[in-house]
RNA sequence: GCCGGCAUAGCUCAGCUGGUAGAGCAACUGAUUUGUAAUCAGUAGGUCCCGGGUUCGACUCCUGGUGCCGGCACCA
């Protein structure tokens, strides 16, 4: 005789056992209709779940999120039984929910083609249209790994033996297709339909290169036909800010075959790139960092003593001449502290903070590259601070509070913070790693900020921070980062003073803000659609002459403008003005300067934003002043 | 690197089952001197990614590369 409560404190009592579609009717037909599941004594349940004790009952429908989950974990199941009824020989193995939707992948030497997509989605759509009611029972383990072996699932009964001992083995069923799962499910495919096949892809099994390829198919699956219309708009909408495509319409980079994974950065596209270099310079000016420049090309015998010729030699570009070996530098800090280790040091100097733009170059596999995000020669905003033990949580407090601040001027908010922790090959003994991972927590604790730990994906050499961002259509790509290493300092020799004039070595922590500026730079394109605000803008303002007669004002006007260091450019074509504005506006230039006799009269120009808004006539003096707010105004979204 | 796809003019793309390429925009030239998102006319532009092969003949078919795109793996 189960009493149930209700979200809303209500309850209702029952003379037997009830499943969770009959709370649900007990409620309301129209509920007894949209119930997909229900959360039970707060585990996710099927509808048809039957309760036999006093429970606490919320109904799940596709409203809810983890409704949503549900229409897309089932679509992956309608997907494998669709995939199963035509390419009997394929194996299904896991189908997961992710962001968005869902993936299956199956175990299919034979491969599919994109034509292949098409007839399983119109399988799945007479699926639907079925109807098949989707059951759980639960099987024996053994009887389990029997009946999928018998199927030729040999990827499944391996799952079921990897399942630990004490958890139940829960199959769902429908019509003539069975699989392995936890659930919940909706409770018949009728539910389904609003779901489209996105694409191909490999993927390794249990996620590991050494293991063989198997064929992911990915979708995207929604409650209503209006919800997947409206994503798959976005996401048009969103590859249309694609840096790749951004950069080339707006004259910013190129690549080309002959150097692949390298920028060939053009005019405006380097104006970008070098106000974030000046921008980066003040700001570590004003922190207490030194900037250095260091060698490209540095003999192999250091990047060994380093350790990092043993894990990534065959990621360097390695270079002979006259019987020595040399490497192209790919990261700044054994070099850095070869700066170090210059002249003693004493412990007064410490923390001692060197900075670089440090260009390194990376071979990354071909398959790695990705436009300006994954490249093969990049710059980092690096540097190394050289401290004591007692000075790491001061200075990654510091270092922290540094990297929002200027992420906050470029217009991020949104960080996603990792703490990356002891991986399995690794340098140093567990005593300090267990210091340095739970300095950098205590770091993260003290600035408030959400994180999530990645066991064992840390650096060689110590535990790190990533700081992430996501790009238009939502990929993550780490940029910042910080790391505590105990053990870099002592494998190259650096050493300080300390108050008794005995040697000791220092702590080094690595740090970067914006990662890669070729990276950073890919995300802000995408951010901000290609129009950047004022103070990162390639060309902050475009004056245009209406007919030739204005031409030399209209110099006079861009050399007084460049003179007090903006960057103004002149279109004194003959073409109409409506041309004219068309072009820099698609151009993404934030003021457009329009002179005509009026403005040449009155010794002013008509000004108008590239969103069109046109905010009338200023003088020179007037413009100016307007020009430079805008451009002190950091961490606004552009218009 | 692995799985799948793609590669034609500066860009976006068309080119049916093999008969040596076409559009729009951009570029260039001329006319037009124009008031806030496209003035008109003309001209020029291609080792159809690269190498082999099949064929009387290959942009098209086969094959080996390279690059790019989407994932996976990697990411000091």
């Amino acid at each position: 005789m189960p009493v149930i409560t209700l979200p809303d404190g209500s309850q209702r009592s029952f003379d037997q056992p009830v499943t969770v579609k009959e709370v649900a009717a007990a409620i309301g037909p129209g509920l007894a209709k949209a119930a997909l599941a229900a959360e039970v004594d707060g585990v996710l349940r099927d509808a048809s779940h039957l309760i036999v004790v006093d429970s606490t009952v919320r109904i799940v429908t596709a409203k809810d999120e983890e409704g949503l989950d549900i229409i897309r974990h089932s679509t992956a199941h309608l997907l494998a039984q669709a995939v199963k009824r035509l390419h009997p020989k394929a194996q299904v193995t896991i189908g997961p929910v992710i962001e968005d939707g869902f993936y299956y992948d199956f175990a299919y030497p034979a491969g599919f083609t994109p034509e292949d997509l098409d007839c399983i989605a119109d399988e799945m759509r007479r699926i639907v249209d079925d109807c098949l009611p989707v059951a759980r029972r639960v099987m024996a383990r053994g009887e389990a790994i029997e009946y999928f072996r018998q199927q030729g699932e040999e990827y499944k009964a391996q799952i079921i033996e990897g399942i630990p001992a004490d958890q139940e083995i829960g199959l769902y069923q429908q019509g003539e297709f069975v699989d392995l799962c936890r659930g919940p499910h909706v409770p018949d495919t009728g539910r389904l339909g609003e779901f489209k096949l996105m694409r191909l892809a490999g993927a390794y099994w249990r996620g590991d290169s050494k293991n063989e390829m198997l064929q992911r198919i990915y979708g995207t699956a929604w409650a209503t036909k209006k919800d997947l219309d409206a994503y798959l708009l976005r996401r048009e909408e969103a590859e249309k800010r694609d840096h790749r495509k951004l950069g080339r319409q707006l004259g910013l980079f190129h690549f080309q075959e002959e150097a692949p994974g390298m920028v060939f950065w053009h005019d405006k596209g380097w104006r970008i790139y070098t106000q974030i270099q000046d921008y980066l310079r003040g700001q570590l000016r004003e922190h207490g960092y030194q900037e250095v420049h260091t060698p490209q090309v540095v003999d192999i015998s250091l990047w060994q003593k380093s350790g990092h010729a043993d894990k990534f030699i065959q990621d360097m570009f390695i270079t002979e001449s006259e019987n020595r070996t040399y490497a192209v530098k790919p990261m700044n800090c054994p070099c850095h502290v070869q700066i170090f280790n210059q002249g003693l040091v004493s412990y007064r100097d410490l923390p001692l903070r060197l900075a670089e733009f440090g260009s390194c170059h990376r071979n990354e596999p071909s398959g790695a590259l990705h436009g300006l995000m994954r490249v093969r020669a990049f710059t980092q905003d690096d540097a190394h601070i050289f401290c004591t033990e007692e000075q790491v949580q001061a200075e990654s407090a510091a270092f922290i509070k540094l990297l929002y601040r200027i992420y906050a001027d470029f217009g991020f908010d949104e960080v996603l913070v990792k703490l990356s922790t002891r991986p399995e090959n690794r340098i140093g003994d567990d005593a300090q790693w267990e210091r340095a991972e739970s300095t950098l927590a205590a770091a993260l604790d003290g600035a408030g900020i959400q994180w999530s730990e990645n066991p064992g994906e840390g650096a060689f050499y110590g535990p790190k921070i990533e700081f992430s961002l996501r790009d238009t259509i939502g990929r993550v790509w780490q940029c910042g980062t910080l790391q505590v290493d105990p053990f870099m300092p002592q494998r190259l020799g650096a050493y300080y003073i300390d108050e008794t004039s005995s040697k000791r070595t220092p702590m080094m922590l690595h740090r970067a803000i914006l990662g890669s500026l070729e990276r950073f730079i890919g995300i802000l394109i995408e951010n901000y659609a290609g129009a950047f605000p004022s103070w990162l803008a390639p060309v902050q303002a475009v004056v245009l002459n209406i007919t030739d007669k204005q031409s030399d004002y209209c110099k006079t006007v861009t050399q007084v403008l460049r003179n007090k260091g903006f960057r103004v450019d002149s279109d004194l074509r003959n073409e109409k003005i409506g041309f004219k504005i068309r072009e820099h506006t698609l151009a993404k230039v934030p003021f457009l300067l329009v002179v005509g006799d009026r403005e040449v009269e009155s010794g002013a120009v008509s000004v108008r934003t590239r969103s069109g808004e046109d905010l009338g006539n200023m003088d020179m003096e007037r413009f100016t002043t307007h020009l430079a707010a805008e451009i002190s105004r950091r961490g606004h979204t552009a218009n």
